[in-house]
DNA sequence: TAAGGAAGGTGATAGCTTCTAACCGGATCG
DNA sequence: CGATCCGGTTAGAAGCTATCACCTTCCTTA
């Protein structure tokens, strides 16, 4: 959100418009969904009228598009901060848990029901690579010297790193499994999925990932 | 689908009307989405003029949540006729990954993005308890005799059986982690989030469920 | 400094949507 | 047979996305 820095005057101020804009967007999406985002809505809020905001996103699903990547360049912010503050896995998972839950639908407009048809630009699935690169690191110490499982085979080969030494298959495979067990913890209980059953999500998390440690 | 059992001609017309309008409506969503549903298309589709549509659903939500409750009860089905089969959670979770692969769209329509504010009625929960009823059932067999680990704590008096005894926490802490680690490789599978990884999502699926056998 | 062009804003409008209202004809039921 | 209900119609209100033509204001450039 912070592209203000844009050199003519003329540039800070279009730059400032399309932040309020998306924060607002932000704001529908947050209590309503995103079906319910409204171009219009957010023009009169602006307190300019309707067809101005075009000047500013060529489309609703450019808005969307925008509203996209700042989400994940959010997330893979708050995962590489975790990562440089030297959090292992269980770290990465609790900072992702407490970004997730600070606004679910950003969580669910990455993660969500996807739109037939939709392939994010190139530049957002660069963002989602870099959040799989920290995985990959971080799933790189607990598996130092385990010996290879049947099931890592698949995923031998199958990924190379910054320096082109290809990812074991026992890294890629445990990078994948705490990122699907965590996104199965948390997609279900931010869906509500949860609800009238008793226990802690928390505690099925920490379950969750401690077996994953020890495998 | 099938709920043509009317009395009166004039009910199993009815009920006829309804089923195309929820067919046509299930094709729009599998191939467009559900925000792009829309009830003047299905109407003109069906050759009928758009509001004569609104005799059959009082509303758009009111069709969704038909829809909703149909996923729900496909669903249930599934897993049940291969509970009754005599699956284990292994079975279980084929049925369910064809089920869902089957039509993805109608998978997220359960387990995707939630509306901010919408509530299933009481009838669809029901229906949702109906599989956890399974899980649990398929759930007793792997996990009899096997001590209790700390993490069952936080789940054991959760729940009451069917005759009113409670099940053991480790019961139902291994139902939901077979329930949460299947979505998870689920829904990432089907939002397309492994496409460029080179691995095949069910050897993925086939080591989380394995190692969920082993503890 | 004056001129010209780009950028931002406006109202009007097309075409779509959901949904309501009023009306009409035919089937059903007492 | 008559009353009623049911399913369909057209008309229309209100909202949406998006485009168009036009106007003003600011910035740049000669």
């Amino acid at each position: 959100m912070t592209e203000a820095q844009g050199r003519s005057p003329r540039d800070r101020y279009r730059a400032q418009v399309r932040a309020e804009i998306k924060q607002h967007a932000w704001e529908q999406i947050a209590t309503q969904g995103v079906p319910a985002l409204s171009l219009n809505a957010i023009a009169k809020q602006l307190g300019m009228s309707g067809p101005a905001l075009y000047r500013y996103f060529a489309n609703r699903d450019e808005l969307i598009t925008a509203l996209i990547r700042d989400a994940y360049r959010s997330f893979a912010d708050a995962v590489r901060a975790a990562h440089e503050a030297g959090a292992d896995l269980a770290g990465l998972a609790h900072a992702i848990r407490d970004w997730a839950r600070a606004d679910p639908q950003r969580y669910f407009l990455i993660y969500g029901t996807p739109v037939p048809g939709y392939h994010a630009p190139e530049d957002i699935t660069a963002i989602a690579d870099e959040v799989m690169v920290v995985l990959l690191e971080a799933s790189e110490a607990p598996m130092a010297g385990k010996p290879a499982t049947p099931f890592d085979a698949e995923f031998a080969n199958r990924r190379t790193r910054a320096d082109g030494s290809p990812v074991p298959g026992a890294v890629l495979r445990h990078a994948m499994s705490f990122w699907t067990r965590l996104h199965g913890v948390l997609s279900l209980e931010l869906a509500g999925h949860f609800t009238g059953m008793e226990f802690d999500p928390d505690r099925l998390l920490d379950a969750e990932l401690h077996e994953l440690g020890t495998s």
